[in-house]
DNA sequence: TCAAGATGATCAG
DNA sequence: TGATCCTCTTGAT
């Protein structure tokens, strides 16, 4: 379920599991083993994120740098400390609590070198208070491709997937298929502060809810979603179902290599436009 | 019991 | 663009 929101959370949660302590590393999956070795017994002094990936100082050891990927999970627990399930690639934990790290697409510890550059080849994350929406805009506004997949290339922009991708879009109203330079810079910033808003919403709560309150279930008197995003949303996978708004037909395409959704109708904004 | 699919990203061609 | 990796859940057989 990672997208940027997912990252922050972790950050949040591993600190106060384990912040400012030493935690004991192990490798139970025996997939990181020399890793999980440099990590033992140190202290961690910082967590954080950026866009998708997730970073931990460890005092004297480097940075523990994991990207979840697309099946990647880290479940923390309170103790007592029970024998592994599964492929647990690493395992954190204390007197207190433990983690388990599953499915990852990266788990690595990188030097404080490696993990600033890192971030800067990185797009700007609306969740960081240093990010800066023009450095994203410049790239929006001098390509071709279409926003739909500018917004979840990383360089670009970090934090956004698939599901805030359809989202944000259908709020703005805007097409998909929209090529990036013909975005006005006033749709970008209304994009940019909507997601703000919806991914603060999800570091929050855990869920990506982007309905308006005229929409949730209890005004249309409709069943809540039973979808294991959690959450109630206008297209992400609701193709072939009506538009909550407009009662279109809500239709899929695979942009990129991903899923994408839209509404025909309501999303007609950027369309006839000429780059 | 098995295959497909999933909120991601990279690499080869 | 397609293949590949990672793990788990769901639905079809």
């Amino acid at each position: 379920m990672p997208e940027g929101h997912t990252l922050h959370r972790l950050a949040n949660d591993v600190w106060d599991a384990f912040g400012g302590r030493l935690v004991q590393a192990s490798s139970p999956q025996g997939r990181f083993v020399d890793g999980a070795a440099l990590l033992n017994g140190h202290v961690l002094r910082q967590t954080e994120a950026h866009g998708k990936h997730f970073l931990a100082d460890f005092e004297g050891a480097g940075w523990l740098h994991i990207h979840l990927g697309l099946i990647g999970k880290m479940d923390i627990r309170p103790a007592p400390v029970p024998e592994p399930v599964g492929q647990v690639r690493l395992r954190l934990q204390n007197a207190t609590a433990y983690a388990d790290l599953r499915g990852a697409t990266v788990c690595e510890v990188i030097t404080g070198e490696e993990r600033d550059k890192l971030l800067g080849r990185l797009g700007p994350d609306p969740l960081r208070d240093d990010a800066d929406p023009d450095l994203a805009w410049k790239r929006i506004h001098r390509s071709k491709l279409p926003i739909g997949q500018l917004l979840m290339n990383q360089d670009v922009l970090s934090g956004v997937g698939n599901v805030y991708r359809a989202e944000v879009l259908f709020r703005a109203k805007l097409n998909p298929m929209t090529p990036g330079n013909v975005v006005k810079k006033r749709e970008w910033q209304g994009m940019w502060d909507d997601l703000l808003a919806l991914m603060k919403y999800g570091v929050e709560t855990g869920r990506i809810d982007t309905v308006a309150d005229d929409h949730t279930p209890e005004a249309m008197g409709r069943d809540p979603r039973k979808d294991d995003h959690g959450g109630e949303v206008y297209v992400y996978r609701r193709q072939g179902q009506h538009c909550f708004v407009c009662q279109s037909v809500i239709r899929t395409k695979i942009l990129a290599g991903r899923n994408l959704f839209w509404c025909p109708k309501c999303q007609r904004t950027g369309l006839t436009r000429k780059s």
